[in-house]
DNA sequence: GTCTATAATTTGATAGAC
DNA sequence: GTCTATCAAATTATAGAC
């Protein structure tokens, strides 16, 4: 992946994170970079094909986050803070939600790649969540995992919604308390 | 609010809640109904005024089915049973999610009475379940109300990425739990 | 790799007849 | 209230020169 094809990926998930799918188009990430659209055609061959990139590089870099995290000397629970820090992050009010809750929610009307590459990005969420929930002894690792997914992707669409970081933060503190 | 007007916000609702606010056009919503798109600019002048008009129906409907729910005599935990179940029937798997999950997700990039009316969607859901957490003695209620809808959203996010209802009913379990 | 040029389609919106 | 006709703009994508 060279410059040109990352500075148009840079641009490509701002859009996608605060419009959606329909945000984004391949004149406008040209004119942010300063090339022309058939430019960008040329490092990725569709819009879809550009977004299914996208969601593979969020994807990896989650995974590397969560590696990482896991291979660490911190305990469960910092463990879990770690991962709502993550979400705490990809959170800006006013610019931008998580990129695979916004292509989540569209994903319906979607093709069929792009979904399930979002789809890819949960599972790995989930099964990061669902171990640790176990190596900490929770009863139910699997609806522990689930919840704590949801109500960060769900916290996110409610703080964007109203501007409002604390609406994120209500839904942070229960989830630092149930390890 | 007519018969034509109504046909047309059905499908219009139905567009958005699918693919999103870039997913829904007069065109389309006109040809569904046998009519032509300048005949959808008689009921509604512009595209922002169908979707505010769109959410401020999906608000007023939450607030019906909830307030009868309160004067109802059945007790606290069917009642937040029965809040669950309003987002369960909203999520139809291949189909659509909530309204104001899809318009919440998008609002960063929506006009701004859009994004108001998806802002007051959410606190007529958060303040009804702080009432019944407050009622039912739950310690943090404001935290409670907050953690359900953010979880709720969530979860039907996931679920429909995912095409499982299974991933919404973990959620949903949980919650009903939850008093 | 980037450009110009352009095709083919879709979009939101308006004017004016009936 | 609905129609025809139309506009101006934007969209994804391709062909071919440099």
């Amino acid at each position: 992946m060279n410059e040109t094809a990352e500075k148009i990926m840079d641009a490509a998930e701002r859009r996608v994170r605060s419009g959606g799918y329909g945000a984004m188009s391949f004149r406008d990430l040209a004119a942010e970079i300063g090339i022309k659209s058939s430019s960008v055609h040329y490092h990725f061959p569709t819009k879809e094909a550009l977004a299914s990139t996208l969601v593979e590089r969020y994807t990896a870099r989650l995974k590397t986050y969560l590696d990482d995290e896991m291979a660490s000397e911190r305990s469960t629970r910092e463990k879990l803070a770690a991962f709502v820090d993550y979400y705490r992050k990809a959170l800006e009010l006013d610019h931008s939600i998580c990129l695979c809750v916004m292509l989540g929610a569209e994903s319906i009307e979607l093709p069929v790649q792009i979904k399930e590459r979002v789809q890819a990005f949960y599972e790995t969420g989930e099964r990061w969540l669902e171990e640790l929930f176990e190596v900490a002894g929770k009863e139910d690792p699997r609806t522990a995992a689930a919840v704590t997914l949801a109500s960060l992707s769900g916290a996110m669409v409610v703080a964007s919604t109203a501007n409002d970081r604390e609406q994120f933060e209500k839904t942070a503190r229960f989830l630092e308390k149930l390890i």
